[in-house]
DNA sequence: GCGACAG
DNA sequence: ATCTTGTCGC
């Protein structure tokens, strides 16, 4: 006798289930804090999970900023080093629902995080941050229980409209919902499709894009793009060390 | 009822 | 995201 709840062998979750974690999810959106970063950012991270079979494992890489920007809105790239590497590896039992990624992502890439000894000044989450329909992504999912200064960056959109961005890198446009602007789509290289850009937590929407920009040579930003390189690779191979 | 739908 | 090779376009 098959449940209604499992279908082909995977737990599905009940509609009041779902409504429970909407609610959830309006919480942590309250405690999301839109304010300008503290400083310039030295020491900063991205996170990823890659996914093989039910085994999820997630790698947090930091890297030091190696010059600063030459003034608040130069959106050059800026040379970093990667400075350490954390892994984290857990089984995923919960299933893909748009909308509610974190409750998938979140644990491995926050103990990922976690595991670095040197605490980022900025992290930067492979997945929408307040560009959500109840304003709490993946990355301000990720921020807020972490308390860091956190950036979305997903390549594609979830929620919300924007007009095209121009071709040209710097380029973008607001993307916005229910009236509101809750990110943007950042051209971060000619002629490749926009990069989703929103405030993750503590940090706000124009520095968020700015930074994406500083931090991308090709369409994804080096932090998010290494920790998705890292990742894939270690759930590739056998063993967690490397 | 018919699409849309992060990774 | 995952299962998968070479190939076309900027």
């Amino acid at each position: 006798m098959i449940s209604p709840h499992f279908v082909s062998g995977k737990p599905a979750l009940s509609p009041l289930e779902l409504e429970e974690l909407a609610r959830l999810q309006k919480e942590l959106a309250e405690k999301v804090v839109e304010t300008p970063l503290p400083q310039t950012p030295r020491f900063i991270a991205g996170a990823d999970m890659h996914l093989r079979g039910e085994r999820a494992v997630a790698v947090a890489v930091c890297f030091e900023l190696l010059s600063e920007p030459t003034s608040d809105e130069a959106t050059d790239f800026l040379p970093l080093r990667e400075v350490e590497r954390a892994i984290a590896e857990q089984k995923v039992t919960f299933p893909y629902i748009p909308g509610f990624l974190s409750f998938r992502e979140a644990p491995v890439i926050i103990e990922a995080v976690r595991a670095l000894e040197q605490t980022p000044d900025l992290l930067v989450v492979d997945g929408q941050g307040r560009a959500h329909p109840r304003r709490c992504g993946l990355a301000s999912h990720v921020g807020v229980l972490l308390d860091l200064p956190t950036i979305g960056a997903a390549k594609s959109r979830l929620y919300g409209s924007y007009r095209e961005p121009g071709p040209n890198r710097g380029a973008w446009t607001p993307l916005v919902a229910e009236e509101e602007i809750i990110g943007a789509a950042v051209r971060t290289r000619p002629s490749a499709r926009p990069l989703i850009v929103s405030v993750g937590h503590r940090i706000t929407l124009l520095e968020a894009i700015r930074w994406v920009l500083r931090l991308s040579r090709y369409r994804i930003p080096e932090p998010t793009r290494w920790a998705h390189r890292y990742a894939k690779a270690a759930a590739a191979s056998k063993d967690t060390g490397w």
